[in-house]
DNA sequence: ACAGTATTGACCAGTCTGGTCAATTTGGTT
DNA sequence: AACCAAATTGACCAGACTGGTCAATACTGT
């Protein structure tokens, strides 16, 4: 998968891929544009056609390219004898801030190839995910089971609301610092560290027994 | 405000604004395509341009008549006198829900509005906001402050943080209500009011003394 | 000096862009 | 029916942008 750019500078193949994913993160797959993609990287148009003989072949190696990088991210880095919910949560936020120092847009491009039905020529994106032997659903499953002694919750009753509030709260916490970048496009991890362990402690205090 | 569109057929009048709403929605100023909107309203390129000059006209009074449409829903449809935040929270989600039935991607649209800078040849979309009437940090605040009773969290460290919590679950219930939705197009609104009201009560339980 | 690869960017035909306008349809008034 | 003004159409335009090509050039190690 990941011999795809082999040879070349890796500086160059990471504004290629990071030009590349941002583009189809933003637009679906027709509105996106290789013109722009390579503007952005800052390489000529024949070279991104060197590497991939046509726009829907860079689509769907990107698509193997993200694969990779999140199976190794959350299948293999995850600790999966952690039983806390809350602490598995926050591994994953961790692990998705430290990728996207390196790939910002990877995340993004990952919902919206999943949202957009028939990109390229591709009808069923999820299907592709599983050729390259990915199954969503299994890995959300797994995130939010493996493992997790639900025991904890002070109310047995509303556990799966209590779940999804937990869930719910810690994404918004992370779009809205997301939000917060924008201008000067470098986001403070520490700060945003703490400030996810403040709302985690908070969410435990409220929901555990 | 409204006049723009006096005299013509009122669905027709729906049928192009949800039109355009939508495709504003769906891509930034420069890639929305006034081929696609008059396509997706059944009306000739023509009449889109005998009612609005020009694109950016167009643009413009779209957000004008958003305005119109916001202002007299949140503004002047909240009960001010209400004093529960989660209540407050609910009003705001129900209206958002009636209005979504006739101008489905109206609040969309406007986020984005919100989001990319300069659009058309509009520098600072906030300022054209404010030039209609319309401050969103101040009605934001009103939103969260106005006479609501801060008293009944339960931990008075907290509140700030409560606060979040609790907006962010039901805003991000409400999105997954929408994701729901997608096929078939029609949300069952009685359902999702339903759910509504259920975190709503959990949250209420939660976070109250 | 040579070979082979990496890289460029001008160039192409085709599609789509916002916008125009003469021609036609429509609905109301006499 | 006759007329008019407004509503509506869609073929048409020049220009921008599309994905993709390819001969020419730069760069690399030998």
């Amino acid at each position: 998968m990941d011999d795809i750019f082999t040879g070349m500078d890796p500086d160059k193949r990471d504004r290629i891929i990071n030009a590349a994913i941002e583009e189809f993160a933003a637009y679906p797959y027709d509105k996106a544009s290789t013109n722009s993609i390579v503007k952005n990287a800052g390489v000529s148009k024949g070279l991104l056609f060197h590497y991939f003989e046509n726009k829907q072949v860079l689509y769907e190696k990107l698509i193997g390219f993200v694969i990779q990088k999140l199976f190794d991210a959350i299948v293999n880095r995850i600790d999966w004898r952690e039983s806390d919910l809350i602490e598995r949560i926050r591994q994953i936020a961790l692990i998705k801030m430290e990728v996207s120092k390196t790939y910002p847009h990877m995340f993004d491009f990952m919902m919206k190839t999943l949202t957009y039905k028939r990109a390229g020529n591709i009808d069923d994106i999820v299907e592709l995910y599983k050729g390259y032997g990915f199954d969503f659903q299994k890995v959300n499953e797994d995130v939010f089971s493996r493992n997790i002694d639900y025991s904890k919750f002070r109310d047995p009753e509303t556990i799966r609301e209590s779940v999804n509030i937990v869930r719910w709260s810690l994404e918004k916490f992370g779009e809205e610092q997301l939000l917060l970048l924008g201008n000067d496009g470098k986001l403070d991890f520490a700060q945003a560290v703490a400030g996810l362990d403040h709302y985690m402690d908070i969410l435990k205090k409220t929901f555990y027994a």
